[in-house]
RNA sequence: GGGAGCAUAGCUCAGCUGGGAGAGCACCUGCCUUACAAGCAGGGGGUCACAGGUUCGAGCCCUGUUGUUCCCACCA
């Protein structure tokens, strides 16, 4: 027996009772053996804060896919789990730590890790809380951390494997030292910004002659670390000081000039400065040239006590002392104002560092080669297509990538040192003997980069390096769901990760989402406060409405802005769906659904059943191709302007006769309608349409919880096209007269007859109920022509209209207002005559293109004839 | 320096493989009608950035221009 429906729709009433129900069943775990697998592994959250827009907006995509693929039958799994993020959770406890006093050396490594994992603990707990909000059905009995047993296991395996294959090795490079955060960082962890700055000139005097050559730098503090100038041997104009040497200013080192090609004729002076031990462009040149490494600065970027004069200066004071000493020294002649990009901490915004160092490496040519070859044989897709261009470009493009970072927090590096013989050891062993000199070797005390660890994700959750069940039944995974800035960071590295340990893809599809940002398009950031809280959203909207406001009207790529009236309208949908289920509940006391026979249905049946399942056929099409957005609003365009304005407004003519069979067939089809409607909607709505499904009598096949019954398949046996376009006349008509009673500012109270006279009599047998309520009408009257006295005409597809409102019509607007619509209607029957008069049109049209302008120009001809004699009748 | 996106109603945005432009919000008018005022009925409002081109036909495809956003890049 149906149940009844709070008057009012409160989500808070029930998201968190159904969840919970949801979990108990256990529903989000794969129970379909046989069945085809869908898997998507979640994109880890930091665990450096809490849940915030993006979040939201990932993880509902996700469980959109998700859920839609495990009502279609699939064996879905969706890993969930949270991401250790190892230099952004260190910096948040060491600020943690500063506000009680405390340094990282205070604490020491093991009690700054005790205080890394109670982090971990309170804040891992509290994302995957949010998620459950959300109403994520992933597998939480399945829930991984990047820095559990099972991934640094694969963290070490694959680190050992690589380094046997020569892939991964250790080596002094010039890498991005961040000097607030200590370690260093990875190509791809530098964002390049705009500074404005100078670009200082300073002579170089030669040694043994009156002359000097002009170096032009925007960091003169680096001239300390200068070990030579270099020029190009093509230069005609310096060629000839080649070989010889000149004299570093204020430190007074002789130093040679070089001829070089990285010295270019047209730029600056043609004279280059060359600081190989902080600059990774002269890094190379000095290689080349075999030139000595001169570092001036400190891990904190201040001066090397080396230089007495500057020695413990920051780098920015140091550049002001030795600007000043050039400029006191005569050697400074002409500064230039420049605004140039300038490398800055992905992290904490500080400009990086350029600094030679000992680190280890991934050697990246190797690997990126299959990666290429994977994505341009189509074997792993991104959606949209557009950004494999930016993938490609990347993957190309790529350097070997530096993996050590001075951080505690995060995967220690397994390599081990021999403090004796300088032996080194690989081992996913926890230590290691010198097997040269039989001691205990020391580890190396770095970790690695957070992302060497996300890369293994996809496989590492399910098992790998162990052949695991899970492993052979849902790898590989078949959907990752991010936003576009994290592609080169992470995809592209799970892909080449995967395919060089696996041997596969790691998922064949990429689904790319935008950013979520504010009301202005801005991005919402901590600095600027305008982030929005999707906890504090739920708690006034629900989780269904904001997962509606983020899923609806967004296409795969784009960023979209969240606001106030999107998550309104949302709201107010979700609230359209609670009261048009209320009215049904209301009015429905058969205990189950039947499949509707087509024989005894009427005509609004044929015509809501077709509709719907149209809309089945549409969102179905839109949910294959990633196009949730579409797929979404087209289930709002059919739940509010089909079902709620017309479906349930005619079924209450039927409806109002209680114990008829036709009253029962209404029942039938309504719950029928309003069934299927809630499971295309559960994805997307996934706690109200439950909600609503529960109460609701059901359909043989339906299961106890509307999220692991069969989401509705396309069936043609109830798309009734001709009886369809019958309703569609129906409401043409009503319509027209709804529009002429406003304009004439008729009150709904004074009801008029209406005639009718139609071409197809038959289309209007046994409407008059509708028109009774949905038209204003006394009653209705079919016949044959126009009746006596001054009336309103209305001219439709397939009828005259005629009211006896005459008191109301002006005569002469009247005929005017006649003359416009014939006009118009003779302006439609030029334009198609003109075209089908083009013979290109004919000959080279598509028949069904040209049929169907012939037929607009049929139905236009008539609507002028009976325009006609309306105005004749007037 | 290279690459990509965007430009459609007052605002925010849809518009799938080319067949005469849609939604939400806002605005105007009228409504307590067997659910819903978080609602119902009706209405106004667009040279689809600009200029060419392809085509029988262009918001959609091609070229260029302008504006705007973003990504990538070691340029002293």
């Amino acid at each position: 027996m149906p149940r009844e429906l709070p008057k009012t729709y409160d989500p808070s009433d029930f998201e968190g009772r159904i969840y919970e129900n949801w979990c108990e069943h256990g529903y989000f775990k794969p129970s379909r053996e046989g069945a085809p697998t869908y898997t998507i592994v979640i994109p880890p959250p930091n665990i450096t804060g809490q849940l915030h827009m993006g979040h939201a907006l990932d993880n509902t995509l996700q469980d959109i896919l998700i859920r839609y693929k495990r009502m279609k039958g699939f064996d879905t799994l969706w890993v969930p789990g949270t991401d250790h993020a190892s230099i952004a959770t260190e910096a948040k406890i060491v600020e943690a730590m500063r506000k009680e006093g405390l340094t990282k050396e205070d604490v020491g490594r093991d009690g700054f890790l005790e205080r890394a994992w109670a982090w971990r603990e309170q804040y891992g707990n509290r994302i995957v809380s949010q998620l459950k909000k959300l109403g994520s059905s992933c597998d939480w009995s399945r829930e991984r951390f990047t820095l559990d047993e099972g991934c640094s296991e694969a963290v070490r395996e694959v680190f050992v494997r690589l380094y046997e294959k020569g892939l991964i090795y250790r080596g002094e490079r010039i890498i991005n030292w961040c000097p607030h955060c200590k370690t260093s960082i990875s190509n791809a962890e530098v964002n390049y910004e705009e500074q404005e700055s100078h670009f200082w000139h300073i002579k170089y005097p030669l040694v043994g002659g009156g002359g000097y050559v002009e170096v032009a730098t925007t960091r003169p503090e680096t001239l300390l670390g200068d070990t030579a100038v270099a020029v190009n041997p093509e230069d005609e104009r310096y060629k000839h000081l080649i070989g010889q040497y000149c004299v570093l200013p204020l430190v007074g080192r002789r130093i040679p000039i070089v001829g070089d090609e990285h010295a270019q004729l047209d730029k600056g002076t043609g004279c280059v400065k060359i600081t190989p031990a902080h600059d990774p462009n002269d890094f190379e040149v000095g290689r080349r040239q075999h030139l000595p490494m001169e570092v001036v600065l400190t891990e904190d970027a201040r001066i090397t006590d080396n230089y007495p004069k500057y020695a413990g200066m920051d780098r920015y004071e140091a550049r002001r002392a030795i600007v000043a000493d050039l400029e006191a020294g005569g050697y400074l002649c002409g500064i230039e104002d420049l605004s140039h990009e300038v490398g800055t901490c992905y992290r904490c915004g500080t400009t990086i560092e350029p600094m030679i160092s000992l680190q280890w490496f991934v050697k990246m040519e190797p690997l990126a080669g299959p990666a290429i070859e994977a994505v341009r044989e189509g074997k792993t897709r991104f959606v949209p297509e557009r950004f494999d261009k930016n993938y490609m470009h990347w993957m190309e493009n790529t350097q070997d990538w530096c993996i050590s970072r001075q951080l505690w927090w995060g995967h220690r590096i397994p390599a081990f040192y021999c403090d004796e013989c300088g032996e080194t050891v690989v081992t996913k062993e926890t230590h290691a003997v010198c097997p040269k000199c039989g001691r205990e070797m020391r580890q190396d005390p770095d970790t690695l980069d957070t992302w060497f660890s996300s890369a293994l994700w996809p496989f590492s959750t399910l098992g790998w390096p162990h052949d695991t069940a899970d492993l052979r039944r849902f790898y590989p995974t078949n959907t990752l769901v991010t936003g576009y800035d994290i592609i080169t960071f992470w995809v592209s590295r799970m892909i080449f990760s995967a395919l060089e340990y696996t041997g596969q893809v790691p998922f064949d599809t990429v689904l790319i989402h935008g950013l979520v940002r504010d009301a202005q398009g801005r991005k919402m950031s901590k600095s600027l406060g305008n982030g929005i809280d999707p906890l504090e959203i739920i708690d006034k909207y629900g989780a269904d409405a904001l997962r509606f406001a983020l899923a609806t009207g967004n296409s795969p790529g784009n960023d979209m802005r969240f606001s106030d009236e999107r998550i309104e309208a949302a709201r107010n949908f979700v609230n359209k769906l609670w009261n048009a289920a209320r009215f049904a509940l209301m009015n429905i006391d058969i205990d189950s659904v039947s499949y509707p026979e087509a024989a005894s249905l009427p005509a609004e049946d044929k015509w809501i059943l077709t509709r719907y399942e149209k809309t089945v056929a549409s969102v179905t099409a839109a949910l294959e191709k990633y196009e949730l957005g579409i797929a979404l609003s087209n289930l709002y365009d059919f739940v509010w302007d089909v079902f709620c304005d017309w479906y349930i407004e005619l079924s209450k003519a039927s409806l109002s006769e209680k114990g008829t069979e036709a009253n029962r067939r209404t029942q039938n089809t309504l719950a029928f309608v309003l069934g299927g409607t809630l499971k295309l909607l559960h994805p997307f709505l996934p706690f109200v349409t439950e909600e609503i499904f529960m109460s609701l009598p059901h359909a043989d096949g339906d299961a106890e919880s509307i999220m692991v019954s069969p989401f509705p398949e396309y069936d043609e046996g109830l798309v009734f096209e001709s009886e369809s376009e019958k309703m569609d006349a129906v409401i043409e008509a009503i319509r027209a007269i709804r529009t002429r009673r406003a304009e004439m500012n008729v009150p709904p109270s004074r009801r008029a007859t209406v005639v009718l006279d139609a071409k197809s009599p038959d289309v209007f047998e046994g409407t008059e109920p509708f028109f009774r309520r949905l038209a204003s009408a006394s009653e209705l009257v079919i016949a044959g022509g126009a009746p006596e006295g001054a009336v309103v005409r209305l001219v439709t597809g397939a009828a005259t209209v005629y009211m006896p409102l005459g008191e109301l019509v002006d005569l002469d607007a009247e005929h005017a207002r006649l003359k416009k619509e014939l006009e118009k209607s003779e302006g439609e029957i030029k334009r198609l005559e003109g075209k089908l008069a083009n013979e290109g049109f004919i000959a080279k049209a598509p028949a069904a293109v040209v049929e169907g302008e012939r037929a607009k120009l049929q139905k236009a001809r008539e609507l002028k004839a009976s325009i006609e004699a309306a105005i004749a009748e007037l």
